[in-house]
DNA sequence: CATGAATGAGCTTTCATTCAT
DNA sequence: CATGAATGAAAGCTCATTCAT
């Protein structure tokens, strides 16, 4: 009597939302379909219902999964030294046509979340989730004197956050973007919003001194 | 034998992409049928197809002229005497459900220009125009000393288009999200990256000598 | 700006009913598929849905159809001269192949009616019709003696009618069966149920008088 | 190596049977699924089909039993001293919604044997085996003088069987039917078709010296 | 210009059945 | 004996598109 392996489940599941995030990529959410989806995970389209119940489960366990990735990613990042840097690697502007693909799931998700109650309320959650880390270690920077202290930590890491998010545009509005200057700028803007003001002055006048 | 007229027809054809528009912003590009848009428009199927050869014609002339429409109102405002406050007061960020629906149109639009080549060059002439516009509006305040003149104005540009479509995500990740706040940050972030550090120097210089 | 034709789409609705009622007598409600009527009918299968919301829908409408022609058959039958003679007529004992599709329907959606509530109302506004009707026939038969004065008319009409419907069950049991003695016994039957007993009796004493 | 037990077998297969008949009367033979039977029956759907080849024989097997059952019922009933009542009893016209289900059940097998050849076999078989029985039981009753000679037993049994399988209808017709008032006119009908008519004479004249 | 009947490919989902374990 | 993962054909239904009127 062999009862149903949780382990060999839950892996199949894995392997089925990293194949269908793969067609979503490609063709969207809705222009994705379930035959798609089965060939590329090379199951049949009755299996696949023995681990999702609708097309809508799937699309909703995979945006879990790729914002639960990406979550991970950047707690890494984020916990290291350089806040900043960290920041502008986690923008991926230089990876090609890869990262575009990326970049269109994560605006297919965000999308979505406007009409598609479940995927909003993923979204929500794992915003929320960064979102109180980044405060966290911005507020660890304000006590170290590295991060302006006039800044509210929750609402300069939702704008940290939403700026990241923008920065995944800069490739789709303009394909031949200067990658690295942009990613320079991005930083020199970061760097001139967090700073304390004190602290810039100093580095300024620095600066002059050494160009006097 | 009476000839078309093509100024109804254009009428017509604006018409039909005004409600094509409130369907995709309810549904998306793919879950908006012709029907859809036929009901909302008040005309029968076959006669839409006078105007739209197909869907993607519905789609890509909807996104041509959402955007044309973007960026009109982006040029009026910037061309103001208050670049930044006109920055800010196009990211919309307080304007409830109605607002975020355009932004989940937007989001649809990207992500679309990332399958569908003929958005991605609407979608890229578009900003390139913008851009074009802003780079120079950033000279002109070089020129007057009010804008960092070591920045490079086309970059700097796309970079804060970017912190645009960004500013965009805010309410998508956290309907709760305190605006007032985030619009102020907002503000201080593209004040601190655009004003000449001389300038900033002298301006905190000033509030310290309040301050004491 | 033609409009829609209501009298053709009804016509059209009719065909399709008819095209239904075969496949359905045929396969079963279940049994046959959209691609089976719409072959019956000759008719793509999307156009079908413009005439049927769903297959329920047509299976609720040609229970209809079906109910209101066998009542209207019934009526005709039944308000002329002889109402047994009619009655036994309408159990259609001889009508090999054809008459055994018809019945297999009518089981059919006596079987679909124990869980269907659309189609068992539209059976049981139908059978109180037809009920409604027969009893008055009874009704008018006791008035000119014809009729045994203590029977209920409105429960004698449903017993009638369920004896009518069990009727149909004949040649299901027994393909073999000798048609034209059972329908001389069912004859019989409903003779000596509905005749006062008074004339029974004068009757039968009458072909004993003629015997001795 | 144990051989399979053929007394468990055939135990496990009746109780299958009997989950089967649950499902079917539920949902009907389509309706209801292997799944569905599975779970019923607390068995999995591989090992299901140790035990019946395909659905159809499940159907088969189903028909077989409820009808072997059915005819036992018959069976004792009729063999007893009053041989009206026990057809009547066999109407279960008061039983409310299982009797209705059972009922439904009945009408789903004469619908399926209008187009399933095995279904129909068993059916008739059945039949046969009842009406025999039955008409033996009336040619008793006649060398009694309790039945009218002149009828044919067989042909009468079949009548009589027919409706008993027409008042199954009375309930699905009309749920707020009087089922004592039915189930008396029931008696009367059969009692009027069987009694021979110099019995029914005297009873009558009985009751008309009763009333002078 | 305008309609809506008509098409048919293709979608998501279901389910009887098989098979390795 | 018993499981449930796996199959794949086919179901009901949708929808962009065409066309006679």
């Amino acid at each position: 009597m062999r009862k149903t392996d949780p382990v060999k489940h839950e892996k199949k599941r894995q392997e089925i939302l990293e194949a269908a995030g793969r067609c979503f990529a490609r063709k969207g959410f809705q222009g994705a379909t379930i035959s798609d989806i089965c060939a590329e995970a090379n199951i049949s389209a009755g299996h696949l219902y023995h681990y999702f119940a609708t097309k809508e489960a799937i699309i909703a366990g995979m945006a879990a999964a790729r914002l639960a990735f990406a979550a991970e990613c950047f707690n890494r990042g984020v916990e290291g030294p350089d806040l900043i840097a960290a920041l502008v690697a986690e923008m991926e502007l230089g990876k090609g046509k890869a990262g575009r693909k990326g970049h269109s799931l994560l605006f297919e998700i965000i999308a979505e979340a406007g009409r598609n109650p479940a995927v909003a309320k993923i979204l929500q959650e794992h915003s929320k989730a960064v979102r109180a880390l980044l405060a966290d270690v911005l507020r660890k920077g304000q006590a170290r004197g590295l991060v302006d202290e006039s800044l509210d930590a929750d609402v300069a890491a939702a704008v940290l956050l939403s700026v990241l998010s923008g920065s995944k545009t800069l490739t789709i509005h303009d394909p031949k973007l200067d990658t690295k200057a942009s990613a320079g700028l991005l930083q020199l803007l970061i760097t001139r919003f967090l700073t304390p003001p004190a602290k810039l002055r100093a580095q300024s006048e620095q600066m002059n001194a050494t160009v006097n």
